[in-house]
DNA sequence: ATTACTAAAACCCGAGTAG
DNA sequence: TCTACTCGGGTTTTAGTAA
């Protein structure tokens, strides 16, 4: 059974020689779906696999044999499920795929924290511009998603190639404020989507906010965006999203 | 760059043919790392697939081919890096295997709400059992996990087979409540280990609380452990724990 | 050093077939 | 039907080697 535990010998990584019997754990997993076991003769495995019958039947052995599968021959009734073990295979594939793509991916961590942005999104002679310009109204707040060095500055250096949408500074007063007029810097945005690692599909238009950071946190970057992301993405901190800016 | 973004054509599904150039991309990935570009000749990518240097440099003709990956050869220099297509490509295993994992784990979704179980820790004459037979103090509270039917099903057929740490019933009085002496029927324990789907390395002993359910919810599974689990494994409702039941 | 071609060797697949 | 054996043929890998 796939639910019981212990603490055998688990291999590190994958056997080079074991590929295609990756492989073959792979899809049988998929088309085991949800049930626990299933009936499968070794041509309807061959036609999964796209290999003759032979073929699935040697892979099946070798699968068993690996104690990545069981199964039970009575008579033309074959019955299949994956072992702890072949489970733990495909677990380790999964560990290992996580963390590459933290690598390859740029990814933030969502991270705690009132940025400047937030005062940028409240002002109104900026706010209609956002309004404007990025062709969203944005949430009046901001999401900080926290890079890895490497990330952040690929992604500085991604930007650097980037035209911005430019969100122009400009002097007035705010009447709130007991400050006589006083003058506001321009801020350049970047188009960017957003989307959850492990759910691709779906994609949120958002923006980059690139403002000045004076005592910003290091490797923080804002987003604006339309909906209230944490709970449009169902976001805690420490969570991480996929930023892809859009191509031009 | 794997960091920029479009909407280029994705496949579905890993093709057959390309098993070993899954596995070399794969490789590759791992050893970049969190560089965004390696310097890799033929020999050294043989050596770490485990394969000939020719073969190693079909392979990386075939992934350039491919898309998955771009090369600079600059006279002995050879920089090697991850597309976005290639990067597309281990995204999509990576969900694929979540799904699989997911199915084929004990796999129970943090929920909301105090179970019954809250209440046996809170009695005196059940704690101090707990104490004793589980070989921690549980904390005073249960973490209620949802489990699929699949799941549900599957662990209950588990249990059956398993020999349950039985916590005695007893007559008594609690002081703070005004009946009189009442009896207190026994309750079953079954050890067990909760991981993050994610982390497995952080494991934490804990123990399945077998009440007999009267106006429970249902698929639920309460679970007794040391420490706070929310806290322990940063948990917000949602969220995906691993069971694994120990081998006894 | 490298990459990558060609040709021989090794390996794997699937047809045929037995149980 | 089914699984799974043997073996011929095709594919893939590697050795040798050129650039």
């Amino acid at each position: 059974m796939a639910n019981t535990s212990g603490n055998e010998s688990v291999p590190e990584e994958i056997d080079p020689e074991n590929y295609s019997n990756w492989f073959a754990l792979y899809h049988l997993c998929k088309t085991i779906g949800d049930k626990k076991s299933i009936h499968m003769s070794s041509t309807e495995f061959g036609r999964l696999l796209n290999v003759s019958q032979q073929t699935a039947s040697r892979r099946f052995q070798t699968l068993e044999e690996m104690g990545w599968i069981q199964r039970k021959l009575m008579g033309n009734d074959h019955i299949v499920r994956i072992t702890k073990q072949g489970a733990d295979i495909m677990l380790l594939m999964y560990k290992s795929l996580k963390k590459i793509l933290e690598n390859i991916l740029i990814v933030g961590v969502v991270t705690e924290g009132m940025g400047e942005g937030a005062f940028y999104v409240s002002i109104k002679g900026y706010y209609e511009q956002f309004k404007e310009k990025l062709g969203f109204p944005p949430y009046k707040g901001t999401l900080n998603l926290k890079l890895s060095d490497l990330n952040y500055a690929l992604l500085r250096e991604n930007l650097k190639t980037r035209i911005p949408i430019i969100i122009e500074g400009f002097t007035g007063g705010e009447k709130d404020m007991q400050s006589a007029a006083r003058s506001y810097g321009a801020v350049r945005c970047y188009d960017c989507y957003l989307s959850r690692l492990d759910d691709a599909s779906k994609k949120k238009k958002a923006a980059i906010l690139d403002i000045e950071r004076t005592h910003h946190k290091k490797n923080i970057v804002e987003i604006l965006a339309k909906p209230y992301l944490r709970n449009y993405f169902n976001l805690k901190d420490g969570d991480r999203l996929r930023i892809e800016l859009s191509t031009s």
